[in-house]
RNA sequence: UGGGGCGUAGCCAAGCCGGUAAGGCACGGGACUUUGACUCCCGCAUGCGUUGGUUCGAAUCCAGCCGCCCCAG
């Protein structure tokens, strides 16, 4: 009998391709997309994003085109709960979240993966850039091959249990033969722009987002400079993160970035690029996929954001959810509630939230 | 109202022995991107407080006026 997989489809390029490739394998598919909050709710219309509901369309054409079935599932409040608070509760506090992070690991490999195993699924499939492996021992999450799609970061919290049940058919293959198959086989989203934004706040504008959900408003305060002067006002401590250069509207003989928010006076520190520097950092909330635990202090590469080469690293695991890392050279702009993700080579070790 | 200094884009600022407005910050637009940022590219003063004058030509020289600052009374 055939293997059962849940194909997520987005509405992309890439989850129509993985369920492509699921069927070539002989997967009994099913094709779903995550129903994640109501357009209407969030006072959004349209956009081309990685899961709004405006993409369920080209998901269903998709799946109609693989003649698979096609469900939507509604996870509006799971997503709302796991997803949109916890993001509004990490702003408000001064961090600077990646609600990426969580609906991964809340929503598609929590949630989803729980529906599928109640309706006899066996596995949750999406079109993600990495690689799943199992060394005898463990389940390990690896780099996707075409590492400029890379997508390990955002699957950083990902359990053994989770794994098991997880397929990343697009993990050995480049971003631009997954387009080719997909225009090869007739898919209309086949030359689709990829995805963009926090997909819930299409307009970018976040801290709006954020006035608007939780009523608040967040008042203006002032810019100061490590002395401590008083060198402008900001707009409220929402509007801004570590390492911010625009939008200040500070005016000086060099450019001013965010180096520190204080939420308890409602300022924000700005300093010059060479104040952004720093060498060390310490996480929290960890999740160790390729060991249960680090022994003693280690060398890794380690990613401190999505988007940026991953550095080498000393790192201590000080108590079950503590990381302490040393840098080789000093990083810019460590942000807190932002992801620091260990590698070993393509390995991911395993990760946790900057504190 | 005696003496001295200054007034160039939103901010700072070069130019000032005349030759047709550097640069930085900010801002706007793009690129990049399944987070926020960073970064990169492009754009950004028909005009130099104002009115006249000299000159082929003035931000640059001259005069009046306006405004601001400092010193002295």
């Amino acid at each position: 009998m055939n293997k059962k997989a849940i194909i997520a489809m987005s509405g992309g390029v890439d989850s129509s391709v993985a369920a492509l490739l699921m069927q070539e394998k002989k997967y009994e598919i099913i094709g779903t997309t995550l129903k994640l909050y109501d357009n209407k709710d969030l006072g959004l219309s349209k956009g081309h994003t990685c899961c709004s509901l405006s993409d369920v369309e080209d998901a269903r054409l998709a799946a109609y085109k693989l003649g698979i079935p096609y469900y939507v599932f509604n996870f509006v409040e799971k997503f709302h709960e796991n997803v949109i608070d916890r993001f509004v509760k990490s702003y408000c506090t001064g961090s600077t979240p990646n609600p990426c992070l969580d609906c991964n690991r809340y929503i598609k490999f929590t949630s989803l993966l729980q529906r599928a195993k109640e309706i006899g699924f066996d596995y949750v499939v999406t079109g993600h850039y990495a690689r799943i492996e199992n060394n005898g021992s463990r389940y390990l999450l690896k780099k996707g091959l075409d590492v400029t799609k890379d997508q390990s970061y955002v699957l950083y919290n990902l359990t053994q249990q989770q794994l098991a049940h997880i397929l990343f058919p697009l993990g050995s293959m480049l971003k631009s033969q997954a387009r080719k198959i997909a225009a090869e086989y007739g898919f209309a989203n086949a030359y689709k722009h990829d995805s963009q934004d926090i997909c819930f706040v299409p307009s970018g504008n976040y801290a709006e987002f954020i006035e608007r959900y939780t009523g608040q408003n967040f008042l203006p305060g002032a810019f100061v400079d490590k002395k401590g002067n008083i060198i402008g006002t900001h707009k409220g401590i929402i509007n801004y993160t570590i390492g911010q250069r625009k939008n200040l509207g500070l005016s000086s003989p060099t450019p001013c970035y965010v180096c520190q928010k204080n939420p308890v006076d409602n300022t924000i520190t700005v300093c010059d690029a060479q104040g952004l520097l720093t060498t060390t950092l310490v996480a929290h909330d960890l999740n160790m996929i390729a060991v249960p635990k680090l022994d003693g202090p280690i060398r890794v590469k380690a990613k401190i954001r999505y988007h940026q080469e991953e550095q080498w690293a000393t790192v201590e695991q000080t108590n079950d959810d503590t990381l302490f890392l040393v840098f080789d050279n000093p990083q810019r702009a460590i942000t807190p509630g932002q992801a620091v993700v260990l590698y070993d080579d393509d390995i991911v070790l395993g990760g946790g939230i900057i504190a």
